[in-house]
DNA sequence: ACTCTGTCTCCAGACGAT
DNA sequence: TGAGACAGAGT
DNA sequence: ATCGTCC
């Protein structure tokens, strides 16, 4: 998932772009997180095992899945007890052209299910006689049994309600958790994007945190990836940046066999945009170009991506008290809890709650600072910016000089946005600047119109022929070749 | 020499007691 | 799934 | 720091 070496491509070309943060630099701040993603890694480690057999997932009494509760609510509380103000992104529909990528997700998890199966007859085969045998199939039924977690709806719907109980911001976006987390982050609504899927940064998040899942400072540090630092010293503009990370491998298109990240930099680089990187590759014929290779569908899904007007969540992204009777209704009663675990923790939850309430030091100096001094340093600052990321926007047609006026203004922007001050007036001072994205809004839709996008499965269209949904597989290699090629990924849809 | 591809392997949470 | 390490092929 | 437990 995300985009094919792009961490990579970063660290080689700009690794300035990418800094490590201490837990204190989050204090107070709103982050969106991707939801689907947390509840999936959630599935797929917080498992026990008991004596010899495969591990599974933690359940109540009635054999409903709990690790995705138990995972959410301590990460939660203490992301909050560190400050972190987090608001929990769900998604909705994914876009057609990635039917490709979950078909061939979904296939690859089915070879692991019937390989499951087939390593849990060789488990009971093995039986006493053969300790050995036993062992390394259930080593083997472990893999393939984490391969098969899928997600489903009553895990984000559970999720949904214990995050509501605890007075945490839940977002429904209408499609892509990380389109409406990076379109949060743009607006200033949150300050930041934590997520692992690097596609947020082509959706236009001006900061992504990497690694935000500290198990205290045993872990690895986090990441703060500065997008217009990354554009600046790319020297790339945005729909630059966005083409580059087509031309890379995204979860929309199937990457042109031998362009990797260096050459699709260069090429757009040298070329100017996407569209004439694709023509001079047809022209030059070295590398395949299949015929009506989508392009233009996947610049629209990250230009324009399908999302709620971040104005109109602004207001209802709260964080409030507790509902303390509901929380052990649900955890205890229902899930089967440990009291006084669920107890202790909302504790944790009130106090950590009056923490990250505080205001930031310094966003008391930075609006102290503006009440006096403001006016004018304002409009100073604000002004040239806007007039030097005009020019380099709307790079799709030509522009080749663009580039330079391009990096200015990423520069500008990085400046201003930057990940170097500590910044943020974050309240409610907006501030972040989008970099020199596209046309201003993003098509605000409507919610979730009940009528508007019904026809449900409808739209389920024939998977474009991008994405070999079942590539033949070379008969060739031996041993485990068959699950080689993995299944699912964290961002398992719903699905079905 | 450089870039890309394919293969392989390990890993994936958080807490609390010791 | 991913990310790192490595070998190997293509340029 | 390691290890068993959470449900």
């Amino acid at each position: 998932m995300g985009i094919k070496n792009l961490m990579k491509l970063i660290q080689a070309s700009a690794p300035a772009a990418v800094k490590e943060i201490t837990l204190k630099e989050l204090l107070g701040r709103k982050v969106a997180i991707d939801a689907s993603m947390t509840i999936y890694s959630f599935l797929v480690a917080v498992r026990s095992s008991s004596d010899g057999a495969p591990s599974a997932n933690l359940t109540n009494e009635a054999g409903e899945v709990t690790s995705h509760l138990q995972g959410i609510f301590s990460r939660t509380i203490r992301l909050m007890e560190h400050g972190v103000r987090p608001v929990y992104v769900f998604d909705g529909k994914p876009p057609t052209l990635k039917s490709g990528e979950l078909a061939k997700r979904k296939e690859a998890k089915e070879k692991a299910k019937i390989d499951l199966e087939a390593a849990q007859a060789r488990i009971a085969a093995a039986g006493e006689d053969d300790a050995e045998a036993a062992k390394e199939a259930v080593a083997e039924a472990e893999k393939l049994a984490k391969r098969t977690v899928h997600m489903q709806g009553s895990h984000q719907e559970e999720a949904k309600h214990l995050l509501r109980l605890m007075g945490v911001p839940v977002v429904e976006a209408p499609c892509e958790a990380e389109a409406q987390c990076a379109a949060l982050a743009k607006a200033g609504v949150v300050w930041a994007a934590a997520t692992e899927d690097m596609d947020t940064l082509c959706f236009g998040t001006p900061r992504l945190l990497r690694r935000l899942t500290f198990s205290e400072a045993r872990k690895l540090p986090v990441w703060e990836i500065s997008l217009p630092k990354l554009l600046a010293d790319l020297g790339l503009s945005m729909d630059q940046f966005v083409d580059v990370c087509i031309l890379c491998g995204c979860d929309y298109l199937e990457p042109l066999k031998g362009i990797g990240p260096v050459k699709a930099l260069e090429r757009v680089r040298k070329h100017g945009d996407l569209a004439a990187v694709i023509e001079a590759l047809r022209e030059e014929g070295k590398v395949p170009v299949p015929e009506g290779y989508p392009i233009d569908e996947a610049l629209r899904l990250f230009h324009e991506a399908d999302i709620t007007d971040p104005e109109t969540l602004r207001g209802d992204i709260k964080w409030t008290a507790p509902d303390e009777a509901g929380l052990v209704e649900y955890l205890v009663d229902q899930k089967g809890f440990n009291a006084d675990r669920v107890r202790n923790a909302i504790e944790r939850l009130k106090k950590a709650r009056a923490k990250g309430g505080q205001k930031r030091m310094d966003s008391f100096f930075t609006m102290g600072a503006k009440a006096k001094a403001a006016p004018a340093a304002k409009k100073g600052a604000a002004k040239p910016k806007s007039a030097a990321a005009k020019p380099a926007r709307r790079t799709s047609a030509s522009v080749k000089a663009g580039a330079a006026a391009a990096a200015a203004a990423a520069a500008a922007a990085a400046s201003s946005a930057g990940t170097a001050s500590p910044v943020a007036a974050e309240p409610s001072g907006a501030v972040v600047a989008a970099p020199s994205t596209g046309p201003a809004s993003p098509a605000a839709t409507p919610a979730e119109g009940p009528a508007g996008r019904s026809a449900p499965e409808a739209a389920a269209t024939p998977a474009p022929v991008f994405f070999a949904a079942s590539r033949p597989k070379p008969a060739a290699s031996k041993r485990s070749s068959e699950d080689m090629d993995s299944a699912e990924t964290s961002k398992a849809k719903r699905a079905k």
